[in-house]
DNA sequence: TTGTATGCGTTATCAC
DNA sequence: GTGATAACGCATACAA
């Protein structure tokens, strides 16, 4: 491959103007500039940005960390994060961790290694075992719930859920259950509390036996579904902490002969894409994916290039999204 | 941050020493390379990988040009190759390109500057304006269609896209549909052509008021199932070209009261994961998305290692999936 | 086994 | 406006 010093002998300049041409054109003659440019043609010029990079100790590229990368909120979190990225220059390296702390400290490893300048966290925080923040890690966390001790971006989930489940309320529902995530997930928690909230405002007593712990996924709801199946005392609503557990949940109904909503009303959580496809569609509240990914890309470019920004914590608007996956409660 | 220098001072040892420290181990004596590891502990010392690849001219990053990657298909394959990537030491940039071949050509851009060592295509490929194969560019294409000039691995669409619709008339339809992805789309062409032989050998006509043209979109599928409702002639089944339009079309078909598959028979094609929720559960051909991806990032290794690979082209197997969502004709 | 010295391709600092 | 040259951090050929 050719480099820097062939162009300029082609081009009968010293290598700094051929560098010149590149980075400074406007500081070299256009006499100069066209002998570098048709050298460059000749010999098939490209800059080598290992090279330039190396020189510039920055690497222009971001890891972004994300627990499952077969998950369309995810993809369009990190789409936004990639689509910010490209317009300043920046590339996205992908780090999935399937919840692997080990992964984690796996791509984490190509910041403190100079492969990647800075990271954007996807998943929730936790406090225990946390690798972030870091003292010599520039990072971002998006898509979290509440309590991330570092630069963040993301939605109210507690109101979120409070709100969708204050509408199965007024919608007469008194005995709603709930799909939970793993208990121990942020998200989970959050959105739990949420939930919990709604009802005691409503003097509707919390009941254990109305929740059930799933992982977000389809095959976890469709097991919450059975379990809401066989139970005496059957709840008339479901709020769902995302839409693939209601999609697993609605199948279950289906196969029980349970009609939904008629039967019973359940909402979802995320928005995703089929939300609007599923029988019923799903009522459910839209997590402002593309926005949070943007806006953490933002906030990490701000900090790569110095200036810290005036807030650790950004909250975005979510948006209840209402379809036809409830009906009103008739005793 | 500390650099191999100082590192060595540290260690009363050469810079040669602590580099052979961690690129040779076993070629450094015990003695040394304790002091080396105290040291490095001592400054917190990483090497900079960005000095070390420029030296070695390798990024040890691969590009992934996807289409979209909010398509759980083709994020099953990304998963794919990352996994593989990483055990090799290799980094996976993120290069979505949403069928626009100016930023393809941006993308390849970073290996024209040794950014990264090689690309993995997931586009299929089109002959006009490709931008691969390049003399200069180490590529693998996976998932696409017959044709494909360079090295690439992928199922066979034709024989696949028959064997579906082979079912179907096996079941006694005759009047058998087809939404199609855009016609110019290859992956459209290869299992039109496995369709229209099916037929053909089972004697059955061809019928393009039953072709349906989408863009493999659940919204397009939306419209196809549209489409067929106010038909006069209906088809008893509908070979779908992928599980997100079949799944548009069945949510049509029930708002036309239209009973899926009472009144008519459907397939879909991918096996993506959701397709076991959809009410009813898809007929349907799972693509061998993990191991083309997997095969991919092994083959791309291969190339980057020097040695090109034996075949040209690597096709796998694709599997028929059984569900729910075809009945037998009943005239 | 270890150290010295050179160069990878670039940018930037200095003279001219 | 231009050119020589010194870095950047590392790996390695060669010498010791």
């Amino acid at each position: 491959m050719s480099n820097i010093r062939e162009v300029a002998k082609r081009a009968g300049v010293s290598i700094a103007t051929v560098s010149r041409a590149f980075t400074n054109p406007d500081k070299v003659s256009k006499n100069s500039l066209k002998k570098v440019m048709d050298a460059v043609d000749e010999v098939g010029y490209r800059p080598n940005m290992m090279a330039r990079n190396f020189r510039s100790t920055k690497s222009y590229a971001v890891v972004v960390l994300v627990p499952d990368f077969a998950n369309l909120f995810f993809t369009k979190v990190i789409r936004a994060i990639q689509e910010t990225g490209l317009k300043h220059g920046y590339n996205i390296l992908l780090g999935e961790t399937r919840d692997s702390k080990e992964r984690e400290a796996d791509y984490l490893k190509l910041v403190e290694t100079r492969q990647a300048d800075g990271v954007i966290q996807l998943s929730p925080h936790i406090p225990e075992q946390e690798l972030l923040p870091h003292p010599h890690i520039h990072a971002v966390a998006a898509c979290g719930a509440c309590d991330t001790p570092y630069t963040s971006v993301r939605m109210d989930h507690i109101s979120a859920a409070k709100s969708i489940v204050n509408y199965l309320i007024s919608m007469g529902h008194r005995k709603i259950a709930c799909i939970s995530g793993l208990a121990d997930n942020p998200h989970s928690r959050d959105r739990l509390v949420g939930y919990k909230q709604a009802l005691e405002e409503a003097g509707i007593e919390f009941n254990e036996t109305l929740i059930f712990e799933g992982n977000f996924t389809m095959a976890s709801g469709h097991d919450a579904g059975d379990y809401y199946a066989q139970l005496d005392e059957k709840p008339s609503a479901i709020f769902s902490m995302n839409d693939d557990m209601a999609i697993g949940a609605i199948k279950s109904f289906k196969e029980h002969g349970i009609r939904v909503p008629q039967d019973i009303s359940i909402t979802g959580f995320d928005d995703l894409d089929f939300a609007t496809y599923t029988d019923p569609a799903l009522t459910t509240i839209r997590q402002p994916a593309e926005e949070m990914g943007k806006k953490a890309m933002q906030l990490l470019l701000q900090i790569l290039d110095g200036k810290n920004p005036a807030q650790q914590e950004f909250i975005l608007k979510h948006e209840f999204v209402l379809r036809d996956s409830v009906l009103p409660y008739k005793g």
